[in-house]
DNA sequence: AATGAGCGT
């Protein structure tokens, strides 16, 4: 049996801490600002009180008309009747952020000294190639294919057990494999002559969204076979994406109907353009 | 508009 001239207990509570909030008050400062005072009361119930300066700025300066035209509309909802402009305790206003990505913060912490050093060593260190001589790396010499680095015997390798890389590929004493090439078995590969990248099953796609990450385009292109490789294009510096990128698929019949149903597919606000790609750099 | 990175004698 509840108590003669009792509600529900809850019910009364809500009432009371309701009715009791001062309304918002706005004070216009000297300095242009105006200081907004708010009331409200947080989960554990007790009373917040909260003020805010804020700068108005003029509507034309910083949004489109269609938007300016927009903030004149009168509330409707459970905001009817307020004044125009966001009320601090439904709405919070939050400054603009400015995304600006930057090279190489995973070193700049107490030891980022160490690796200025590092770097500076190896700016410094003057490249020369053991076969010509050029100040080129080895492995771009324009000799490669037809001679062999002077001395014919390189330094001895330290671990001499393995004669040759895991990707068998033979590239004299190195047993350095490059990513691109490392765990080929080898299908329908003509092996003489260069090393090529298997580009038969890649696309190209341009126009990717700058926030775009291989993950999202590996779950994209995913759906149309087996995505071997998924190559964002990103400026090495700054980590910014370029723009482009490069999926490659097991089968280049997959490729052909992810090239076709993706070419035009629209992902973040910008309409992608998918083809097959050309040879990598040279 | 744009055709990829990686090692390092």
């Amino acid at each position: 049996m509840a108590p003669v001239g009792r509600t529900d207990w809850a019910e009364e509570e809500d009432e009371d801490s309701s009715l009791q909030l001062p309304q918002q008050q706005i004070t216009k400062n000297k300095d242009g600002t105006e200081t907004i005072t708010t009331y409200s009361i947080r989960e554990d119930g007790k009373r917040v009180k909260t003020t805010r300066r804020i700068k108005k700025t003029t509507i034309k300066q910083i949004v489109n008309p269609r938007v300016a035209e927009r903030k004149q509309w009168e509330k409707f909802g459970s905001e009817k009747g307020k004044p125009v402009g966001p009320q601090t305790d439904t709405t919070s206003v939050a400054e603009n952020i400015l995304f600006k990505p930057v090279a190489g913060w995973k070193s700049r912490t107490e030891d980022s000294r160490e690796d200025e050093k590092k770097k500076n060593n190896l700016k410094d260190a003057k490249i020369k190639c053991r076969i010509c001589s050029g100040d080129h790396w080895t492995t771009k010499c324009p000799f490669k294919d037809t001679m062999a680095p002077e001395g014919g015997d390189a330094p001895a390798e330290m671990g001499d057990e393995q004669p040759e890389g895991p990707g068998g590929l033979g590239l004299g004493s190195s047993s350095y494999v490059p990513p691109h090439l490392r765990g080929r078995t080898g299908g329908g590969e003509k092996m003489g002559g260069k090393f090529e990248r298997d580009d038969l099953a890649t696309l190209r796609v341009t126009n990717v969204s700058e926030f775009a990450e291989e993950q999202d385009l590996r779950d994209m292109f995913s759906r149309f076979g087996h995505v071997t490789r998924v190559f964002l294009a990103k400026d090495r510096e700054t980590g910014m994406a370029k723009g482009f990128a490069f999926v490659s698929y097991a089968d280049r019949s997959d490729a052909a109907k992810a090239c076709e149903k993706m070419d035009g597919y629209g992902f973040r606000h910008l309409i992608l353009r998918v083809e097959f790609a050309k040879k990598a750099t040279t």
